[in-house]
DNA sequence: AGTTGCTCTCGGCCGC
DNA sequence: TGCGGCCGAGAGCAAC
């Protein structure tokens, strides 16, 4: 379940491994992966003869650019890229293929077939939906606290479904916000509108801090590989609360509880994310 | 505008 | 062992 850091570490891999190559030819083996153009031969034409110039990201999707295109590619679950010799052969759940000029593949695997793909007139995908109404990217200097607060202003849901709206901050899904939540101390179903500026500074934070420590170590292994070569990520082992109800919390002790929030599975400990504000033990009045 | 709830995408896997 | 049905993440959409 690819979020930030696992598209990221993606992004990475391809950019040594397919930037400069050149596109002979495109096989779609599966139709409903391709969004746009709706018609998969007008696709594979438009990406006939296109050499990769650079893999970028946003947000969640990969961004294939090229001379006069790009191809905008998003995971969703389970989907892979792997590069390959062309004679190898084809393993399951092979959706897309494109066949460079050296002789070498570039195959997009999806065993749910979630994942997505269009192609734009370069300059035009950003203005296009997926893209379009994107909102902060958390890893990049504007993602100051300023605009954090800035962002998350006059929303009054709950604030994990507001972290997950990709129309606000990009790339969190629900491993990262559940880490992210519980770093800051923050419950789940508090609502957005009533953190403080302090806890919204925490959350800050602990966003920046979850997500970056995660791209540095190539992203989180869950049941399967994230990159292009089937390197495995490593942040699974660093992973504080997501995947571990029933465990003891590493600061404070108490069993992590599993609930669903906005309709997602939800890792809290009751110890360190209180949902009511903590009653301020009152301070003894000095006497007098 | 924002929120909520629902839908759709699948195959793995769970439980019977 | 077989099989029906649920699960899961993300995005998009309709209704309020």
């Amino acid at each position: 379940m690819p979020e930030l850091p696992e598209v990221e570490t993606v992004r990475r891999t391809l950019h040594r491994l397919v930037v400069g190559k050149t596109i002979a030819h495109v096989d779609v083996r599966l139709a409903r992966i391709v969004q746009h153009p709706a018609d998969t031969q007008q696709f594979a034409f438009l990406l006939q003869g296109q050499t990769i110039r650079d893999m970028q990201r946003r947000g969640k999707f990969l961004r294939f650019v090229m001379d006069d295109v790009v191809l905008v590619s998003h995971l969703r679950m389970e989907g892979r890229y792997g590069v390959y010799d062309a004679g190898a052969p084809l393993e399951p759940h092979t959706h897309v293929v494109f066949g460079f000029t050296d002789g070498t593949e570039l195959r997009y695997k999806d065993v749910r077939q979630f994942g997505t793909m269009h192609v734009f007139p370069l300059g035009e995908d950003l203005r296009r939906a997926p893209l379009a109404g994107l909102g902060l990217e958390p890893l990049e200097e504007s993602f100051t606290f300023d605009a954090f607060r800035a962002a998350l202003k006059g929303k009054t849901g709950k604030i994990k479904p507001v972290l997950l709206n990709q129309a606000y901050i990009v790339g969190i899904g629900n491993i990262y916000v559940d880490e992210s939540l519980f770093l800051a101390g923050i419950h789940p179903e508090r609502t957005a509108a009533s953190l403080t500026r302090q806890e919204l500074g925490r959350l800050h934070e602990a966003i920046v801090r979850t997500l970056q420590a995660s791209v540095d170590v190539g992203g989180s292994s869950i049941k399967s590989y994230v990159n292009g070569q089937g390197e495995i990520g490593l942040f699974q082992h660093q992973l504080q609360i997501y995947g571990r109800e029933g465990e003891p919390c590493r600061v404070c002790g108490r069993t992590i509880e599993k609930s669903v929030v906005g309709g997602r599975g939800t890792h809290t400990c009751p110890g360190c994310q209180p949902l009511r504000k903590r009653i301020s033990r009152r301070r003894p009045k000095p006497d007098v």
